[in-house]
DNA sequence: ATATCTGCAAAGACTTTGCATGAGA
DNA sequence: TCTCATGCAAAGTCTTTGCAGATAT
């Protein structure tokens, strides 16, 4: 069982007391309810989909621990333009699903590709190798985003 | 003279009045301030900036401007993650300058790097292509930004 | 002449902060 | 027990909107 998904303590227990943090209810909330999702969700999103469940969590406790989990690398914080931000596990069941995203940047939607994303990771390693030597960053993260017109929007 | 860069009417006069925009005093005033500079500015920066010489010129303007330069494709939009949006020219006197941002978590500055653009270019320009096809976008930009700790963040 | 543009003030939207209470280890 | 986490309310920030007056063509 890769990531520890089974009857036992969730994988990521470990990895909250390893940082001193405390396993919550709002917190073990949040983490499932983005594990059992695809999609891109809005803090609010995630506060309303946990809000029957849930009721006393607040928008507050959600907004805090999205950062956290941010800063412990769980979760990854996407901008596509619409003024909220949008998060995601960094991580599934299956371990890592590298992916970007395809914005339309009529309706706001965004849709999931991992088309060229092996010619793409080692490009991505070249650049990161060399930028990190030129310009003496530490780099431990990119964004790769596309923006165009879907489908739908199109036709307008 | 390329770009019309010279001594008659800038470049951009004849894209505003074949949309049916009017050159006005805020608009010019802004798209030279931003030519002047090759920083990323928020909307605030360019209202500071322009304020001495054009004090009539209310932020809102600027927001304003911003949003039609950004449609018209002249000036770029991005988003480094402090919540404050950044604006630069999309082409300078040189022409489209294409480049790409490697952004510091910590202090939040960005530094342009133009290295590894043709191998990306090349990439890019497949991966854009393959992607229209497969999800019927009609794709028109891409965004590539680099994370991580800046050297003088390094250390702390 | 007239449709567009502007500035000010106010509103809007998302996110963060203060503080007393509650809960995990 | 004792520090960390939470919820509510209020505040903070960036950005957008309403509207009357000003301006470009």
């Amino acid at each position: 069982m890769p990531h520890g998904y089974g009857y036992g303590s969730p994988w990521w227990h470990g990895r909250f007391r390893g940082c001193g943090y405390r396993i919550t209810v709002p917190r073990q909330a949040i983490l499932d309810f983005l594990s059992r999702t695809s999609k891109h969700m809005s803090a609010e999103d995630i506060y309303v989909g946990i809000h029957k469940t849930f009721p006393n969590v607040g928008l507050t406790t959600v907004y805090r621990t999205l950062e956290l989990l941010v800063e412990m690398g769980l979760v990854f914080k996407f901008d596509f333009g619409d003024g909220r931000a949008r998060y995601e596990l960094a991580m599934g069941p299956k371990g890592v699903r590298h992916h970007h995203h395809l914005v339309c940047t009529s309706c706001g939607r965004a849709i999931d590709y991992t088309d060229f994303i092996d010619e793409e990771k080692e490009l991505l390693a070249r650049t990161e190798k060399g930028l990190s030597e030129k310009y003496n960053f530490r780099i431990s993260n990119h964004l790769i985003q596309f923006y165009g017109l879907c489908d739908k929007c199109r036709g307008k």
